[in-house]
RNA sequence: UCCCCUGUAGCUCAAUGGUAGAGCGGCCGGCUGUUAACCGGCAGGUUACUGGUUCGAGUCCAGUCGGGGGAGCCA
């Protein structure tokens, strides 16, 4: 007898019917008719929808199993596949066996019930969420998305390179770092001038997790060309909101002999390649997610996969701003060349102004990062972040710079010690050359994809200050 | 980390400082090719925790912890 994913039995019902068949899953819910028989909607995870089966009285083990069964039951059922008799579904399965592989031990105290769960709610029960509609299909979305970026990066002749999750470096940014360290708490070993005495840890330093694998990507970058990293990132800051994690996904691609021009047109292509390849691999999905989370996803990704990408530059972003100042829009901040574009700004420019994501280019020096490759304005970087509607910064990229001398000013400008680049500035020494990449944010990309409103419910397990349960 | 809101049954929420309730879920029964089923009944509570005010606190006050929204940092 085939075993059947839920998935199989339902995609082709042509094929199906008349056939017999084993599927296997979890129970959704349960109804009795007093006609001989009760339905069962059998869940396996393997797409959106669910398998009714009609599992007849006379089964021997009617009483004691069948009418036992209540949500998140585990079993197997054997049976014919039929054209339903009932209006909402085609295909179903009559049943002629039935064995149960776990009973829920107390249906009372269940955690996912049949009918709609906060969010909150859900994230204390994060091992049993997957088993909910909207969880299920964070899932399979999440799939679909990180196959696509591979798929993309593999068509275009990329390398995706496995950079590293501990890192020795405490030059790769500004953002706040966990320790990585066997060193016993309780007896921190001193030098004699009474620091920390690292050369007793682990690695005969200090070390950290990863805050971007940016900088360890280029140097594959100058000897494979096209490369990128995708794996876990992160960083230490108590942030608190709805798109921030203190343990995220992110890919970092790196492109040599480009220009910031080539980096965003990369940008647009890999996005353009993920939403499209999720639209036409998980229509039920999708389909879920524009009835009950957000009405406008699909419709706002069909928009995004054919429409061209919007592009403007900072000076011309705050020159918007500034005009809508002036028409009597309202900011908390006033818009300035050479601040930092505030929360309230970027959405100005993505929900009012555009609607749409839009490209941010060529940032004032003095707000972005030394790596970042000077604009022969002398007053900018070629910088650039693609702001998406309601979660802000989506991707954020550059052209690095490549020439030695100006790094090195860049790092004396900002009181980095050269030392501590020393093979960062190697690669500016041997055959440098022009390149660039970019961070695309991989929770964010999902959120805009959904609708969903929290980072923590794009990912199984989410982990933020004060919060690593699981 | 800062500002605002919030914590009551398995879940979602009610309850003027005066006997803690409903819907859903669960259990029992009825009805039905059902599908967020429907009808009747039953069980279910240290009101987050600690302290305070009061004759009396779910309610008011203080602290702690958790959750949400916004800000900063960023992906």
């Amino acid at each position: 007898m085939p075993i059947l994913s839920v998935s199989r039995v339902l995609k082709s019902p042509a094929e199906a019917i008349g056939t017999e068949a084993t599927v296997q899953g979890w129970v959704r819910t349960r109804r009795d008719s007093k006609g001989g028989f009760s339905f069962v909607a059998l869940s396996d995870g393997s797409c959106f929808d669910a398998v009714q089966l009609v599992v007849p009285a006379d089964l021997p083990n009617y009483q004691s199993d069948v009418l036992r069964l209540t949500a998140g039951c585990s079993l197997e059922a054997t049976g014919t596949l039929v054209q339903s008799q009932g209006k909402g579904q085609g295909v179903e399965m009559q049943v002629k066996s039935l064995k149960v592989y776990g009973f829920v031990e107390d249906p009372d105290s269940y955690p996912i019930q049949p009918k709609p769960h906060t969010f909150e709610y859900l994230r204390d029960v994060a091992h049993l969420r997957p088993r909910t509609n909207t969880f299920g299909a964070i899932g399979r979305v999440r799939h679909t998305l990180a196959m696509a970026i591979h798929r993309f990066f593999h068509e275009n002749g990329f390398s995706w390179i496995h950079t590293p999750i501990v890192t020795g470096s405490d030059c790769e940014g500004a953002g706040q770092m966990f320790r990585v360290s066997t060193l016993d708490l309780a007896n921190i070993p001193k030098t004699p001038e009474g620091k920390v005495d690292f050369s007793q840890d682990f690695f005969g330093k200090e070390t950290h997790l990863t805050v971007s694998g940016q900088l360890n990507v280029e140097t594959w970058c100058t000897a494979l060309s096209k490369v990128y990293t995708f794996g876990p990132t992160f960083r230490a800051e108590n942030s608190n909101t709805s798109r921030h994690l203190a343990e995220f996904w992110m890919i970092e691609p790196e492109i040599a002999f480009a220009d910031l021009h080539a980096d965003a047109d990369l940008a647009e292509a890999l996005l353009k390649y993920m939403y499209r390849a999720l639209l036409n691999e998980r229509p039920d999905d999708m389909k879920f997610f524009a009835e009950r989370i957000d009405k406008e996803c699909v419709t706002r990704l069909e928009k995004f996969v054919n429409a061209t990408f919007e592009r403007i530059t900072y000076t011309e972003a705050i020159s918007l701003l500034e005009k809508a100042v002036a028409k009597g829009e309202k900011f908390e901040y006033e818009p300035k060349w050479g601040i930092d574009m505030q929360s309230e700004h970027e959405r100005f420019l993505t929900e009012k102004v555009f609607g749409r994501p839009v490209a941010v280019m060529n940032y004032p020096k003095d707000i972005k990062a030394f790596y970042m490759r000077m604009n022969d304005d002398g007053k900018t970087v070629a910088a650039m972040d693609i702001l998406a509607p309601g979660i802000g910064e989506i991707v954020g990229g550059s052209q690095r710079e490549e020439r030695l001398d100006m790094l090195d000013k860049r790092l004396d400008e900002m009181r980095l010690h050269k030392d501590d680049y020393w093979w960062y500035r190697d690669l500016r020494r041997y055959g440098t050359v022009p390149h660039a990449g970019f961070g695309l944010g991989f929770e964010r990309a999902i959120i805009y994809a959904t609708g969903m409103q929290n980072i923590r419910d794009v990912i199984p397990f989410p982990r933020t200050p004060r919060n690593c349960q699981f």
